[in-house]
Formats: structure tokens, sequence, C-alpha cells
DNA sequence: AGGTCCCGCCAAGGT
DNA sequence: ACCTTGGCGGGACCT
């Protein structure tokens, strides 16, 4: 016994109707789903602990997914390790402050290499973190073999490839840059460092299917792909206020059933899908949840991109650290960008972020200086 | 014919 | 020694 049972008749769940047909849906143990699911049950009022075992059980998985949920939604504070076992709900209220501080992160570490050594080596993967006392690691991992050897240089190796770390820095990608889509593949590259070993390469895409797939059931980003080029990409939406989670009762009453191998609560509602309608629709519902911020406005809305990136409305925050350009006061703005751009322009090592950051930056500059100089309404229908 | 990404083995880390 | 974490990648499923 392995195979998966087509499916357990014994669910009190079965939404309703509309179960075509059902049998086996890759889809309906989705990370994405999963995640809809453990944040409907779990981001309300009353929640505080969240134990692991608790969330298994009463979504229907392994712990082993739990932990995928939980390493993403703690990067960005929604979450946080109390215990073993035990997690902290913090709430999506506390995502806002968590994005300021990866931005600030990023533009901070930039700075550091920046101001080090900025023109660096090869530099195969990883970025330091903490303290970097200790030798600074040998050199490129070529490290043929050397059986049985503890290999000091990699100590917290794991660290620095966790789904957590990872996932911020797929999300700096967005916050610290005027980037507002990345194709995946350059995601790949940059969160990456060796875009030319295929295997790595393959791992960190998988990986990034599953953070954005969490992501996504956040709301905070949205599958899409470039309009030039047809590749699949992620486009940056950014915390616009709560969504709108609607418990399926289904999974209410889910919650005593006991799970048997192959049974799946988390097929319950399916209603998240990424068929674009859905997808759009949801963003429809929750924009109207949280359009109180109107300083987020017009444009680029849903329908139409005009090109492969878009410059996103992130608010510097008091004391900000970040340029952030927003349509409505550029006349305020008439500082040197020029300066501005390269002060806070980042050093990263590898040759593919560069060429994206100078990518953007161009494209920002001149959209810049175009809406500053007059304009009022900024024209982005030009090339370049 | 790829693009997605579920699933669970099994090795680090903790206790 | 046992339990918790979670990297990793085979290969099934989905365009």
């Amino acid at each position: 016994m392995s195979d998966l049972p087509p499916e357990n008749p014994n669910l009190p769940l079965t939404s309703s109707s509309s179960s075509l047909h059902h049998s086996y849906s890759r889809k309906q143990k989705s990370l994405g789903l999963l995640c809809t699911n453990f944040l409907a049950l779990y981001n309300r009022h009353g929640i505080e602990t969240i134990g692991l075992d608790d969330a298994a059980s009463k979504l229907g998985v392994e712990r082993r997914r739990i932990y995928d949920i939980v390493n993403v939604l703690e990067s960005v504070g929604v979450l946080t390790k109390r215990a073993k076992n035990q997690y902290t709900w913090k709430g999506f209220s506390a995502i806002p402050a968590a994005l300021k501080e990866l931005q600030e992160e990023g533009a901070k570490d930039t700075f550091h290499r920046f101001y080090t050594n900025e023109n660096v080596k090869v530099s195969d993967d990883e970025d330091d973190e903490e303290e970097s006392s200790s030798q600074p690691l040998s050199s490129s991992q070529t490290d043929t073999s050397k059986p049985g050897s503890l290999d000091p240089s990699k100590i917290d190796n794991r660290r620095e490839k966790s789904l957590g770390l990872l996932t911020q820095n797929f999300i700096k990608l967005f916050v610290c840059s005027e980037a507002r889509i990345i194709s995946l593949d350059e995601a790949a590259k940059l969160l990456l460092g060796d875009a030319h070993n295929t295997s790595i390469m393959r791992t960190k895409v998988r990986r990034l299917y599953d953070i954005a797939n969490v992501l996504s059931s956040m709301n905070l980003i949205e599958k899409t792909h470039t309009l030039d080029s047809r590749k699949p990409a992620f486009k940056w939406l950014g915390y616009n206020g709560e969504p709108t989670f609607t418990l399926s009762s289904d999974l209410m009453q889910a919650e005593s059933t006991k799970r048997v191998f192959g049974t799946d609560l988390t097929n319950v509602s399916v209603k998240r899908s990424r068929t674009h309608e859905n997808a759009t629709e949801r963003r429809i519902k929750m924009k109207q949840h949280a359009i109180a911020d109107s300083s987020y406005n017009q444009s680029s809305d849903d329908a139409h991109e005009s090109r492969r990136y878009e410059f996103g409305p992130f608010e510097p925050a008091a004391g900000g650290t970040y340029p952030a350009a927003r349509l409505e006061d550029n006349s305020k703005r008439a500082f040197d960008v020029e300066n501005l751009v390269s002060d806070y322009r980042p050093s990263y090592q590898n040759q593919v972020l560069k060429d994206l950051f100078a990518h953007y930056m161009d494209a920002w500059k001149s959209w810049y200086s175009e809406v500053t100089q007059k304009n009022p309404l900024p024209d982005t229908s030009k090339r370049h």
C-alpha cells in the first residue's frame, strides 16, 4: 500500500455540489491552498498560539507541509516562533513593519557590500549575515571529497539555504528595487549566484514555486508572466490590507474529523485556484476591502500592464531610506535623481542582478525626469 | 515537451 | 536516543 486511494468517500466535506468529478487533483493539495486554509483557520481574533501538530491535524496534512508554510509566513512577520512546536500568531498587521525592515535591511547590506569591497570576485552563493568573524570560509565550495572530515566551511550552510531566508531575499528583490514584476528565472538567477549549474537552478526554482504559492495565497504577490516574453513571472502586490478570508463551514467541521492517509481536508472549498477569473475576483475583493488607503491609486490595474516592469508605490515611511516615487507628488521632488540613484545603487556581485538593476534604474530615471519636468501625465508609452 | 510542485526520505539540530 | 526541523530532488501532474 502506498498508492493514493482515489479519494475518500467518508469525508464529510464535499463542498456541496459543483464537484464536477472528483478524483485526485494535485491542485487540491497545493501548498497555496493549504496556506489559504491555514490562514483561514488562524487569522482571526482569539488566536494567539499555533501548535504545529494542531495545525497539521486540523488541516489534514503532515507536519512537513506546515513547516513550509510557517517558514515563509514567519519571514513576513505573520508568525513568530515561540518554542518548539509553537508559534505565535502576529497577524497580517505585522506585515508592513516586516516589509519595511526587509527593505532597510536590504538597502543596508547593499551599502555594506558597496563600501567594503564591492567589486568582488566570483563569490558563488551565500551571503554572510550576522557575525562574520571566523574565517571567510574556504573560497568556493569545490569540495571534491573529504570523506568523513567535518567540513568547517559549511557550518551554517543550512541557514543560508533556508526557505525563510530565500523568501526574504526574494521579497527584497521587489522591495529594494523599483521592480514590480520579476520573471521566474530572473528571480532564480538573482537569488542564486550560480546560474550555470542547472541542477542547483532547478532546485532553487522549485523552492521559488513553494514560496510563491504561499505568498500568493496571502496576496502579496501574484503570478503572471512577462508581457513580452510570455515567461512566468511574479508581480508584487504588496500589502494592501487583509485579504478577505472566508472560512468554509466545511473546513470548520473538518476540524473534528480524523485524517486518513490519502484524504485531504485541504480540498475543501476549492475556490482558490489560479484561474484568472478567480484570481482577479479575489483581488478586487481585497482591494475594496482595503481601498481606504487610497494613496494607492490608479494605473496599472489588473488587466493591463504596459510593460515588463512597473514601478511600485512603496512608501519610504518616515525617514525612509529608499526613494519611492509616486505620480502625485512628483512636483515636489526636485532633488538630484542622479545623485540619489548612485547613493542607493546596490552592489550585487553577480552580473545578472547588476544588469537588471541597471535596467530598472535606467527606466526609472527616464520616467522620473519625465514626470518631474512638468508633465502632469507621465506617458509611459515610450520605449525606454 | 516543458512548467509546476507534491511528497517524503533522511540528515542536521535540539533536548 | 529520540524528536523536531527542513533541505532536497524524483517524478507525478498539469498545461
